[in-house]
DNA sequence: CCGACTAACCGAACAGTGTTAGGTTAACCC
DNA sequence: GGGTTAACCTAACACTGTTCGGTTAGTCGG
C-alpha cells in the first residue's frame, strides 16, 4: 500500500491507541509491531510520526498527567496539597499500567515541572521556606507515586493457604484482592491526611 | 569448553555479578548474554543454575530486601515504624536501579511478606484494628517506595537556563543535582516524621 | 579399572524486540 | 502535467530471553 488518500496515522491517533493497548495489556504488552497492527499499518510506518518508542511513552505520560489539578491553592495550602494529590492519584489510577514507566526515568517532563512549579510557588507564598517547600512537594509525590504503584495491596494471592501457615498475621490477606481498590484508596487517604496533618 | 574441573557458576555468584551489573549499568543494562560474558561463560549455561531472568531478579530483590530491619517494635510502634521505614529505604537506596523492578510486579516475594506480617502483627498488638494496621503499613510503603524511586529530585537538569524562563519558582532547581542525595533523604525524613506524627 | 551416568558447559537456533534504509506510489503545488 | 513530498511498504540489522542437542569432565557402582 503506497500513500493512502486519507492518512491512516497521526500522532494523536497513535498515542490514543497505544494508551488503550497499555491499559488493556500492560506496559510490556505494547510493542511497535502490535501497535502498528492495531492501526492497520506496518511497524516502520510509525516512525514517520513518532521519534522513538520512549518518546511516544513520554508523550502519553504527559497527556495522562495533564489531568492533574493544581487550582486548589487559592483556598489554603493544606487544601491545595490534598486536592493536588487526589487529582494526581486519580490521573495515575485511571491508567495504572503506565505508572511503572513514570517511575522509571527522570521526571523531566514538561507537564510535571509546570505543576511542580505552581505547587512550589504556592507553598512559598504560604510562608514555607524554599527548602521546606521542596521537601513538602517531594513528600507529597512520594505518597502519590507510592500509592499509584500499588505494588502493595494488588498482587496478593487469593488462596488462603498461601498465608495461614507462614504468615500468621496475614491470615485474611486472601480477602485483599476483592477489596483492593477500596483499601488502596483508603490507605492513600489515610497517608495523605496523616502527612498533611503532621506538617 | 566442556565441563570444567571446578565449576565456574553458582547461583550465588550469578546473583552477585548480576547485581553488580545492575548497580553499574541500570536495570536495562543487564542482559543474560552480558551477564554470562562477565562470568566468562555463554548465555545458555546460566539456565543450568537459574530458571528464568525474572526469577533471578526476584532472588536478587529478595536478597536486597533481607537487610530490612523490623526489630524496632519492641520499643513502641512509632519507633518501630520509623526504624523499619529507614532501614527499608536504606536497603533500596543502596541498589536504586533495582527499585523499578520491585515497583513493577506484585509484592508476592517471601521476604516482603514476612516483614509485612511482622509489621502488621506489631501494629495490631499496639491496639490498631486489622484494617487500620493494613492501611498504616501501606502508607509507610508508599513513602518508602516513593522516595526510593526518587524520580523526583534526581533527573533534574543542571542547566539553569532550563528553568528560569519557564518555571519561575524553580529558578534554583539547577542546584538540585548537587544536593539531591541529601535533599532526598531530608524529604524522606520529613515525610516519614509528618506521617507518623499525623497518625 | 572400567563403564554408566550426571553435571556443566557450548553452538545454534527460535521467536520476539526497537529501529533504519531504501523503495513505491498517491497527493499536492507550480 | 511534471516535480516534489508525504505516507506507506518490505527487508534487514542487532539485539533480547530461552530452548534443544551436543560434548566432555567428573563421579560412582561393580
Amino acid at each position: 500500500m503506497p500513500r493512502p488518500s486519507t492518512p491512516l496515522l497521526s500522532p494523536d491517533r497513535i498515542r490514543s491507541v497505544a494508551l488503550a493497548i497499555i491499559d488493556r495489556d500492560g506496559l510490556d504488552g505494547l510493542s511497535m509491531r502490535k501497535l502498528a497492527a492495531s492501526l492497520g499499518v506496518q511497524a516502520a510506518s510509525l516512525y514517520g510520526h513518532v521519534r522513538t518508542k520512549d518518546q511516544l511513552l513520554n508523550d502519553i505520560a504527559s497527556s495522562v498527567l495533564s489531568a492533574v489539578d493544581v487550582s486548589g491553592f487559592s483556598v489554603d495550602w493544606r487544601e491545595g496539597l490534598i486536592r493536588c494529590a487526589r487529582s494526581y492519584r486519580a490521573a495515575l489510577s485511571t491508567h495504572p499500567n503506565i505508572v511503572p514507566f513514570l517511575a522509571y526515568g527522570p521526571a523531566g517532563r514538561d507537564e510535571s515541572l509546570q505543576r511542580l512549579d505552581l505547587l512550589h510557588g504556592a507553598l512559598v507564598d504560604a510562608g514555607w521556606s524554599r527548602r521546606e517547600a521542596t521537601m513538602i512537594a517531594a513528600g507529597l509525590m512520594y505518597i502519590v507515586f507510592g500509592s499509584a504503584l500499588s505494588s502493595f495491596s494488588s498482587g496478593f494471592s487469593s488462596d488462603p493457604a498461601d498465608y495461614t501457615d507462614r504468615y500468621p498475621h496475614l491470615d485474611r490477606a486472601h480477602l485483599l484482592p476483592g477489596v483492593a481498590r477500596e483499601l488502596d484508596r483508603d490507605s492513600f487517604e489515610l497517608a495523605l491526611a496523616a502527612f498533611v496533618r503532621g506538617l
